[in-house]
DNA sequence: CTTGACCTTCCCACTGCAGTAAGGTCTACC
DNA sequence: GGTAGACCTTACTGCAGTGGGAAGGTCAAG
């Protein structure tokens, strides 16, 4: 298998295989005579493995660890649980950060007419120096 | 008043001011006989409003548009509303995506004893081809 | 033998900063 | 006058994770 089908096969695309190569994420293939690697069942596994991993949301580097554990037969599920727990509190810590945004947006926005006139809440606490206006995030 | 006080006034680094020159987020100040920039009440309201913008999440090319629309008096409210409502949708998405990713971890790491033993059903499931172990994200 | 679908390496862009290096300048104190 | 240190200047590097593209080698089908 080349490049081209195991990116067909795991979802990621070639310019990440080699991406992820080079970061030492996956194993380095061999290659052909012709230069050009060459994957097997199982490294298409370990791509899922990564995408998935990916589409959790785990950075590259908790990917890695994530996978050492994989790898790692001995390993305890506390490690592993710790990892993904951690992971839980980041993406909280971000979605209340965000949701706390868009709460103060949208109460500004409900109080914008949104016509042809000049007249604009959200600029107008956008602009404000003083803390009054809206609650302020962060 | 020099860049070090338009930052602790602004609460924008000097660093990131001087960003925010170079790509034409404000004004090129004044420079005195030192080549030193020079800053007057009117920058640190600018400032302000570009703070508060990214304290809402917006990016520096919307907050670059509310700038301005705040500099034209004869803006429609409505444009100023269609960005901020345009941000709450980007918001909202992300919000969507990672209590999406959140509720799978957390379903998995329910699962997980996270003793000493190796079997985790977390990493079961990132290792899964077969899209079955949880609903899967994205 | 040509076409086009692959593959290769390498370098650049993006966001929104932080850090660092090498230098000039101002202020205060001795 | 000298010196310390707090400030300012430009310019470059790096980060995460990609996407894009250039310039070239390779392979299979027609």
């Amino acid at each position: 298998m080349n490049i081209g089908d195991a990116s067909r096969l795991s979802g990621v695309t070639a310019k990440m295989i080699r991406y992820y190569e080079a970061v030492g994420l996956i194993p380095v293939p061999l290659r052909g005579a012709n230069d050009y690697r060459h994957y097997r069942p199982h490294d298409i596994h370990w791509l899922r493995f990564i995408r998935r991993a990916r589409d959790l949301g785990f950075s590259l580097e908790q990917t890695r660890q994530l996978i050492t554990l994989w790898q790692d037969h001995e390993r305890s599920s506390a490690e592993v649980k710790r990892i993904a727990t951690d992971h839980v509190a980041e993406l909280n810590d971000k979605i209340c950060q965000m949701a706390a945004m868009r709460e103060t947006l949208v109460e500004l926005a409900e109080n914008c007419q949104g016509d042809h006139r000049p007249e604009c809440p959200i600029l107008r606490d956008l602009a404000d120096d003083e803390m009054t206006a809206t609650s302020r995030v962060s």
